[in-house]
DNA sequence: GTCTATAGGTGGATAGAC
DNA sequence: GTCTATCCACCTATAGAC
């Protein structure tokens, strides 16, 4: 693997395991065994090496979501989404933390990049096309799209935060991947029109 | 105010501020205008600051959990308590974030106080309770309590965190507590037996 | 591209005077 | 209880040799 590789990856095992206020570019070039200086070859400084992370986060989040499109009916292309977000979640737990968990400040940030905002745009306009198709196929009540998806991202972001924070520790995967499709199966249920009486 | 309560609320104030980064003893004292060294008269270290601070949110966050008791029947009991977590997250943004956002490691904590942790199970077993209640009552499918519980919790959860991340900034206050009302209109839909066709 | 050496800064915490 | 003065650890980042 390459240097500059090597320096990504090892950065993110820091995030996890040190937090972001455990994260020194001192604390990462000592992982990776080279000295400090050596990494301001690869990145200019500690921003533009945690914006890149950032980037890359995004970058492969969308990746993961866009598998959801291979569902054939708009149902089930919303629950494939939901189901891409936590692989996603649970697959790249410190990306996820830096991208959806993490304030900016808390990174000793001061700007975030542009291209991780846009993507994060993107991310949601996505949810919304999602819903947008269930509410014209008739499986979702005729609420405002925009209003509708941040529910359902709420909901998946939530479970997913408190997992990652560790509170669900006494869970198994399979047992927390259980909770999602339950979770999932409730959200169906949120967004589900009246039935005929 | 005394001084050791002076400390307490510019340690929320730097907090919101700088984000936990940010946070420090020498910044802090500024804020207070007192030296450094002063703030350890009342505080043994950083750390024992930060858990007091935990400690008190999690009691100030059990009085508004509280309230939500004088409602009439099971489901207002419910609902009542979503809007008082509502009601403490939006009114001590600074408390929220510290209890239910930050990893510890994000602090520099190396522990967390055992209290700060039981107070945690309990807000939990009292949203478990109301949820009971609401299966007693026959206006809840009768499903696992605790996932029930948690899958409530996740989605007010998630939605509080979205907002104190500053990532729906367009809605004015009033505007985010009507979808606070949205959001329980829907977890209440989620959790609704199947009604007689 | 990586090293040694170093500048310049911030942080937690303590000793001892008042 | 609060101050001044201070110690020591750790941080980001750069200059210049190899």
């Amino acid at each position: 693997m390459e240097t500059r590789e090597r320096i990504l990856h090892e950065s993110r095992e820091l995030l996890r395991e040190k937090g972001s206020a455990g994260f020194s570019m001192r604390g990462l070039a000592e992982r990776v065994g080279v000295t400090p200086t050596a990494l301001y070859r690869h990145f200019e400084d500690r921003d533009a090496l945690l914006a890149t992370l950032l980037d890359e986060g995004f970058s492969n989040f969308s990746s993961y979501l866009l598998r959801a499109l291979s569902g054939k009916t708009p149902l089930e292309r919303l629950r494939r989404s939901g189901i891409a977000y936590f692989d996603f979640a649970l697959e790249h737990p410190r990306d996820y933390a830096l991208m959806f968990m993490t304030p900016c400040a808390d990174l000793g940030l001061q700007t975030v990049s542009e291209s991780a905002k846009a993507r994060m745009d993107g991310t949601f306009v996505f949810l919304v096309d999602r819903i947008k198709e269930c509410i014209a196929a008739g499986v979702c009540i005729a609420y405002e799209p925009r209003a509708l998806a941040l529910h359902v991202w709420a909901t998946v972001h939530g479970l997913a935060s408190i997992r990652l924070n560790g509170q669900l520790a006494e869970l198994d995967e399979r047992a927390f991947r259980e909770h999602v499709a339950f979770t999932l199966d409730r959200i169906e249920a949120s967004l589900a029109p009246a039935r005929a009486s």
